[in-house]
DNA sequence: TCCTAAACGATACTGGAGTTCCGTTAGTCT
DNA sequence: AGACTAACGGAACTCCAGTATCGTTTAGGA
């Protein structure tokens, strides 16, 4: 791959690159969702994106490339966070919210193979790392309100009880053990809350 | 992919045809744990293990369909479980256990592979599942055995809190958060035994 | 030990993913 | 408005993963 010296779409953002990008982005998340990450190629995004075959490659170059630039895309978008007064609340509101992407048709399989991507390409992995950062900072607060209010120990590490809401969920969805329901999403920020309780994060970072 | 009447394998399963399949599950692991999943041409790996391409394409076929034989292969080797006395020092010699496997270079990104590929395929998927519901039933006893000490609420689901020990070093693994470390493992035991304690994982399906 | 055919493997072939070339379109600047 | 060139796109090309063919080896049974 001759690299470029400039790469293409920083000099001339607008316009016509811009609604290139859009409905490439938008085709790969389709095709993701249908097929998978394995069975990506290129030239099929191209073709329903309605753009030359040798844009895509020129512009992403490989299957990595896109899926890294289409979670930048993605990580953009913020849903705000609700606030409910307890911790409990708020963690089962962000257990619900995951649930609910993670089991919709086209962002579960889109999380899916953008997680398989990173597997084997060290560029999605960094990108998809700074994603959940951006998304774990965005809810780490209502942790740190808890430890304020007494709820939790101090010195608990709020990114890591948020995670810990999480990581069932993912596991589910990547190697199986249930259905990935409401009750499981529940059941998520309960077990988070009350390892948080017992001090199970205390120590880690940022208190 | 023309399907045969009967796979390759079956009916002489002794001598070279147990030869060539090890040998293919071998340079496949291998492969696998050095490229990742996305790079896996099986013409490689007929290569690497000095057997014809035919043969590979032949009984295996597909990317998918080798992993999902690979992990057979490794469903057959059965840890055995350490048994400490209590609830946390089972769990934690469990969390330790995980920990090492997916921190040792090949295991690590082998497991990391067969994930990726099972997330575009059904059968790798239900093959992964599997293999984990194994290892899964392997470990419930020692919950269930807190359970009947007194350690636990009655009516906790014991595989449930085998997962919940997994799933944060999971997460980990294939999304980030934090080095995956022997404080890691402890902690994912910690947290769950307090969740479990608190009775986040009642209700469930076995008890 | 001999026979049958299951399974292997060397070789040649094919289709399509990814590349190169070069002409065309249209953003950006003055 | 006009010039400049970044970025797009059609078409032809390359290369190799995956397939087809057919002869060779050897497992399993008599």
């Amino acid at each position: 791959m001759p690299v470029p010296e400039v790469e293409p779409g920083k000099t001339r953002p607008g316009g016509r690159t811009a609604r290139v990008r859009a409905a490439v982005l938008d085709a790969a998340g389709d095709v993701l969702a249908e097929q998978g990450f394995a069975h990506l190629d290129l030239a099929e995004v191209a073709r329903r994106a309605d753009v030359g075959k040798t844009t895509v490659y020129r512009r992403w170059g490989t299957v990595a490339n896109l899926v890294a630039d289409l979670l930048l895309d993605m990580a953009e978008q913020s849903s705000p966070r609700t606030e409910t007064g307890s911790l409990l609340g708020d963690l089962t509101a962000n257990a619900r919210l995951v649930r609910r992407t993670l089991t919709d048709p086209r962002q579960g399989a889109l999380f899916k193979a953008v997680i398989a991507a990173a597997t084997s390409d060290d560029r999605t992995a960094e990108a998809l790392r700074r994603f959940y950062d951006t998304r774990i900072d965005e809810w780490a607060p209502c942790v740190r309100q808890a430890v304020d209010r007494g709820e939790l120990p101090p010195g608990t590490d709020a990114r890591e009880v948020i995670r810990a809401v999480s990581a069932p969920l993912y596991y589910r969805l990547l190697v199986g053990g249930g259905a990935l329901d409401e009750a499981a999403a529940d059941r998520a920020a309960e077990a988070a809350v009350a390892a948080a309780r017992a001090g199970a994060y205390r120590g880690g970072g940022d208190g």
